[in-house]
Formats: C-alpha cells, sequence, structure tokens
DNA sequence: CCAACTAATGCAAAAACAGCATTAATTATG
DNA sequence: CATAATTAATGCTGTTTTTGCATTAGTTGG
C-alpha cells in the first residue's frame, strides 16, 4: 500500500468521478481504476460502489475517507517536520508570538539570530487562536512566546522577564505618578478587551481591582495604531513598558505597580538542535 | 513511499542492521538496503549514519521513529475499524461492561444478539482502565456499558435503566430492612474500594454517609466470589440487585434506598450499521 | 434505437524490484 | 602486521508491476 494511493482514494473519494480524478492527480484513467482496485484489493475492504455509470463510497470508504483524510494531513506535517531537523541550520523554525513583543524584544532577538545562525529561515506568526499547546504538539510550531505561563507535561515553559504595565497618555496630560485618579472617567483606546488573550484578561482584571468601568471609545489590536490615536489626544491606553521602544511623539508613558511576564515555550523533547540552539539565544537576549 | 517501507524502516530503526532487520522482514539484506535508500530519496531526508560498519539514526530518523511507531499503529487500527464496517453483519464488534452486568442484563443481551444477529462475532472485555471515551475514540472499542454517564462532544451516551443497590447477607442474619442498625459492626466483602470505578466511588460515598468505616476483611472484584463468601456467613457485602439473578443459595438481598444506573455509549458518528443495529437491541433489552 | 458517457480490461512497452554474487571498507584476532 | 570476519552497498539479471493506449461493455438520456 503507497501513499500515494492514499491520496489518489482521497480525491477520488471527492470526486467521485474516474476520469476527472485522474486528470487532477496526473495518470491516466485506466492507471488510476487499477491502483484502486489494488488498494481494495490489498485491504480486502470494497470502498466504492461502482456500476459501468456511476461511483459512490460505501459505508467502510466514507469511514476510511474521514479518518484518513485526518492521517494524511499529520503524516505531510510530520515529514515536514522532520525535513527541518534534517536541514539544521540552514532550514527553516516557525515562531509565533503576541503583538505586545514587536517593539522591543522581537527586533533585538532577530537580530541576534541573524547573527549567528545567517542561514536560518524564520517563520514568524501572530496567532489568532492562541492555543500555544496545541501549535507546538502538532508542529505547526516550534517555539511559542507568550503572556502566560503553559502547563503541558510535554512542554517545556520559562519566563524570560517581567515587565510593568503603563498608561500611555498624551505629554502634559493631566495624569501623572502622584495623579492616578478619576480614571473613570478617561476615554480608553485600548486592544480587544472582549478577547480571550492573556493581556486582555489582565486588563479586565486591573479595571474591575481598581473599581473601573472603563469607557473604550475605540479598540484596536495594533499597539502602533493606538500609541498614534493617543498622540493625537483621543484617549488614553494602557499598554506593556516595551511599547515605549516605539518612540511614538507627544506620548508619556506612566508606570503602574502591574507587571505583566513574557514567556517562552517549546517541546519538551525536541530533537531539532537548531531550535535548542535559537532558545538559548532568546534566553540571552532576555537576559541583557 | 509505501507503508511496507516505513514498516521496515521502523524495524531497522530498532535493530540498527541490516542483515538481522532483512531476515526478520522475510526479505534479502540487498533488498532491504535498497528500500531504505529508496525511503530516503523520496523524502530527501537522511534517516539514518552508515559506514560500512555501523548504522546509527540521524535526528530526523530518531524523529521520525517516534512519530510514525505512534501513526502506523493507528493507520493498522483504522483499517481494522474499516474491516468491521465492510464486513457488516458477519465481522466482529467489540464491546466492554463492567463485570457488574454479568449476571442479568449481559446474558439477556448477549442472548437477543445472537438470535437477531447469528453471525456477527462479539468481542467481550471488561477494561481494567475505564477510560471508556479513550477505549471508544481509539476504536478500541465500539460499545461501553458503563455505570456513569460519559460526558464527551464525540459520544453518545444513554441511560438504559436503574437498579437499587443492596445489602447481600447470609439467610437468616441479624439484619433486614426494619433493623438496619450497626453496619459498623459487620465485616464487609467488598469490590475494590480502592478502585477508580464508578461503583467504587458511590460505595466510598454510601459509607461516609451513613457515618460508617467499613471493616472491609476481603476484596475480590468477582461477583460471584463475593456471593459465595458471604453464604458461607464469613461477612457481608453491597452488590447491585441484578446479581440476585445468579441465584446463589443461602444468601438473601436487602434493597437500599441507594440507585446505581447503566449507561451505553457509543460514538456519535458511528458509520456501522451493525454496531447501530447492536445499539437499538441493546435499549431494546434494557426496556423490557 | 442511437449517441454520449464512463469504468474496466487486453496488451505491449517501460519501470521497478528482488535476490544472488560480489565489492569495499572496517574491525577483530592471532 | 597479516588475515579473517563482518557488514553495507552495488552490478547484474530475471521477474513482477505499472503505465497508458486502445478498446470493450454497460448505462443513461434523448
Amino acid at each position: 500500500m503507497t501513499i500515494q494511493q492514499i491520496k489518489y482514494f482521497l480525491v477520488l473519494a471527492k470526486e467521485l468521478h474516474f476520469w476527472n480524478t485522474a486528470e487532477k492527480v496526473f495518470i491516466s484513467q485506466s492507471s488510476l481504476s487499477r491502483q484502486i482496485q489494488a488498494l481494495e484489493d490489498e485491504l480486502q475492504i470494497q470502498l466504492f460502489e461502482r456500476d459501468k455509470r456511476n461511483v459512490k463510497l460505501t459505508n467502510a470508504g466514507k469511514f476510511l475517507q474521514e479518518q484518513w483524510r485526518e492521517e494524511i494531513k499529520e503524516f505531510d506535517q510530520i515529514i515536514r517536520q522532520a525535513k527541518k531537523i534534517d536541514e539544521g541550520k540552514t532550514g527553516t523554525i516557525s515562531i509565533t508570538y503576541p503583538g505586545s513583543i514587536a517593539y522591543e524584544f522581537l527586533p533585538k532577538f532577530l537580530e541576534v539570530l541573524s547573527n549567528n545562525l545567517p542561514d536560518l529561515k524564520i517563520e514568524l506568526t501572530e496567532p489568532i487562536d492562541e492555543n500555544h499547546e496545541k501549535l507546538l504538539l502538532n508542529f505547526q510550531t516550534d517555539i511559542a512566546f507568550s503572556r502566560d505561563k503553559i502547563k503541558n507535561a510535554n512542554i517545556d515553559s520559562q519566563k524570560l522577564y517581567s515587565e510593568p504595565i503603563c498608561l500611555v497618555v498624551p505629554k502634559n496630560h493631566r495624569l501623572n505618578k502622584k495623579n492616578l485618579t478619576r480614571l473613570e472617567n478617561e476615554k480608553f483606546i485600548i486592544s480587544g478587551l472582549h478577547q480571550t488573550t492573556f493581556f486582555a484578561s489582565l486588563l479586565r482584571s486591573w479595571f474591575s481591582k481598581n473599581g473601573i468601568e472603563p469607557k473604550t471609545i475605540i479598540e484596536s489590536d495594533f499597539g502602533g495604531m493606538i500609541m498614534n490615536l493617543v498622540s493625537k489626544g483621543l484617549g488614553i491606553s494602557i499598554l506593556p513598558l516595551s511599547f515605549k521602544s516605539a518612540q511614538a511623539e507627544n506620548v508619556e508613558f506612566i508606570e503602574l505597580e502591574e507587571k505583566i511576564d513574557l514567556y517562552i515555550n517549546w517541546r519538551k523533547k525536541e530533537l531539532n538542535n537548531t531550535i535548542k540552539k535559537v532558545i538559548e539565544l532568546a534566553k540571552n537576549v532576555a537576559k541583557k
């Protein structure tokens, strides 16, 4: 049984038409017909009911379609991952990160990477679905930066640093360290409070701890946009201190007591030495 | 790429010796050598480092060994399941059950099965690890009877019946319905209280509700053995009412208020019509 | 009843595969 | 240090499998 046969089967199971399928998979109709026969023969399972005109899946075929579709997807993913290991320093590694590190940590880290592993290709993604565990264990990512610690038997998680969160206000705003009152009257420009990200839940708890029901006038996920709006006097915001590195004009950062952490997460039994190296580099960058 | 090649790879990855491996998988050494080369070639991944004397896995090879070992296991399981669907009424279906239904429900159910589906082969297992969800979703079983309801998005669970649990005492024992006192002085012969089965946890909670710290003198999983010991006057026990059907001599059942349920569980999107039929038959048996 | 369609199959050429015998390199032995 | 033993790769040859073309045979729609 070949993987190719299974892939042919999956296309045919969708198309339910030998000629169209044959064309799609770049073999002749006769060859396809015989490949499917060979598969049925070897499995001793009838996959399709066909007469001279129609093709349809049997129940066993439907079952195998569902199961194999998933398994072949996994299968291909595994091979891609093995290739990464094989290619080592000249290969690709995938990194996911929260948008909030894009201004300070991430650029520093990427610079160090390109100095130490100049041929390494990096695939950066800011994940929508922040299920770091799944992304790591599926091999959809190799290194996940996150704001909260991941607790999973198959994942190692280490804190890189903490930083204060800050009120972000236009220059010469009435608020400053000595005068953090009447926040409830301020207009807030804030990153998706409704979301389930760690930062959003930290914000919600901060607001409730300070008895504030924030008047949110604009929501934006993009920190740069937020600072821009703040500098124009449209409202104030709350962001991690590292956004200061963006050097937005006309904006001041007022440190709050609350802190936020950054963690780095990777698969416990990682075999890819390049990934291990990258993790070490990340830790070094954070130490400085 | 053939499944066979992957299986050869897995054996070689364990043996790390071409001659031994070739013998194990019943092909010649030269053929094996070329199969592995073909695999490496097609994947464009080096799996083994070999000189004229030694064979060892590369990191990518180690990774694929780990991943493929699991995936091939799943793969074979999926095919076995597909075969069951294909064979239908003449095939096999797997059923897991708690020991406590062996005296009444199970025999009735099996009789109905053999009348309605005479050619169907049944594989009965009393699972040690009562993880019904996993057993079902892995296709290790097709129908799981359980004492507690299973809550899982991919599993359908339905109650078949409830029955009282009973004190089991020798005939003419001082205990009866009017006189359920001083149980704390009785010696108990009970099925594994330390276990994590649903029945055990029900017993524990019953004892604590009644303020009893039972003196357990014998633990046994086998209901028949328990009743035998009770009849010999060695102690008393607690069992579901249906054990009465075993018609042990010299034993009386005293119904308690506590009830215990029996559920039947199956995969939500079951494609095997025979399994669906068997589920219907089970429901009918329970209704009577 | 004919035309269009479609899955299966006979056939011949091409490709892939198997196993024997041998090679080439390494390690162990006396 | 020479020789034997070990072991993975490879050349070669006969066998099996696979391929695609052309054709067949059954079905459907007009």
